[in-house]
DNA sequence: TAAATTTTTTTTGACTATCTATATAAGTGC
DNA sequence: GCACTTATATAGATAGTCAAAAAAAATTTA
């Protein structure tokens, strides 16, 4: 999949026209997207690394990542959450079922719905994938001095605040669960 | 595409846990993976948007975005910059020629190579693509005081030199130009 | 209860992006 | 000229995605 996900390619090489420019009150703005353009450049490529390296597509290593978070979830949460449709869902849980990764079962009381979940193989196999970007960062996070992990974050935050705008506010994986029926466990 | 560019699913919710893990070390980490996850998530989002609006794909609206920043490319440079095989933008190309967004031009002194830029109709359809996203980032980031932006930045600068560790560095798309043969201009 | 409607998932068919491997063409070194 | 390398293009295969339709079950309405 693969989509890239750039967003800031028509930023100027800021750093080619720094002397030039270094007072301009721009300036500080276009350094601000050259960076964030890093971290994305940064981020996809990690994707892409983990994915080749577990054998498995982004959208897969997606899914697996959300549903061990979430745990046990209804296919059209899973598409919600990673922005799918559901067409493309149902074939994607197909292939990863064939590799024995995750498992379906059907809703009790209501039996249109169909509830998927990682098996142990599933679990081992982003075991096997640990985002190295991810661990990276924490581990280079912590041996900051706490002002500035403090003050990272708070510009993090900013940033979102200051992308957020009218647009998002969707941001379905980080508050899926618990939409409907118990998402643990073995009820409903 | 859509290759979905996520990176950060794992992260655990920690909002959901903030209460419990205020004094935790590593929630202040989980927090900012947490902004940078959804930073990624708007800036993907926001690509996705933009490349349904104009009627071309992620891919080829970085194409042009690339080319636009850099002027006349060669289709291999394209790749790199792009993080694409080479056959695949060849491909790419194609698809953009015919809808006349971009012309290809042999070298004259080396003609195996070939040059790609845009058209005069690729320029306005770029121009007809406001990313949305960089232009509020830029509106709100201006609006900040100062000392913000510098802190903004800074922290940005942090999470990039974080980010890469070992990897990257090669982030082709700010240092491309100029490799070879005089990219701009009618040379060679 | 029967019929119509809605909800949830799957299937189908088409299209596109991407990759690997191969081919073509042009340059370089001997 | 010959082997080798470089730059791009083509071919074939795989996979991801979507829209539309089908299927199945629940809910509402009459």
């Amino acid at each position: 999949m693969a989509q890239l996900s750039e967003g800031f390619e028509s930023v100027r090489l800021s750093a080619a026209h720094a002397d030039t420019w270094s007072e301009d009150m721009q300036d500080q703005a276009e350094t601000a997207l050259v960076a964030l353009r890093r971290v994305l450049k940064a981020t996809a490529s990690n994707v892409k690394s983990v994915a080749t390296k577990t054998g498995l597509t982004a959208s897969q290593l997606l899914v697996l990542q959300v549903l061990r978070t979430q745990g046990e979830t209804l296919t059209g949460d899973l598409a919600r959450a990673v922005d799918l449709k559901q067409a493309t869902i149902s074939i994607l849980i197909d292939k990863l079922q064939e590799q024995q990764l995750v498992v379906r079962r059907r809703g009790e009381t209501d039996r249109r719905r169909v509830w998927v979940r990682l098996t142990e193989k599933g679990l081992t196999a982003l075991d096997g994938a640990p985002d190295l970007l991810q661990d990276t960062f924490r581990t280079r996070f912590a041996q900051l001095a706490e002002w500035e992990q403090a003050s990272i974050t708070a510009a993090l935050l900013r940033v979102v605040s200051l992308l957020n705008a009218e647009k998002i506010e969707a941001s379905p994986i980080l508050d899926v669960a618990g939409v409907n029926d118990p998402p643990l466990g073995n009820g409903q």
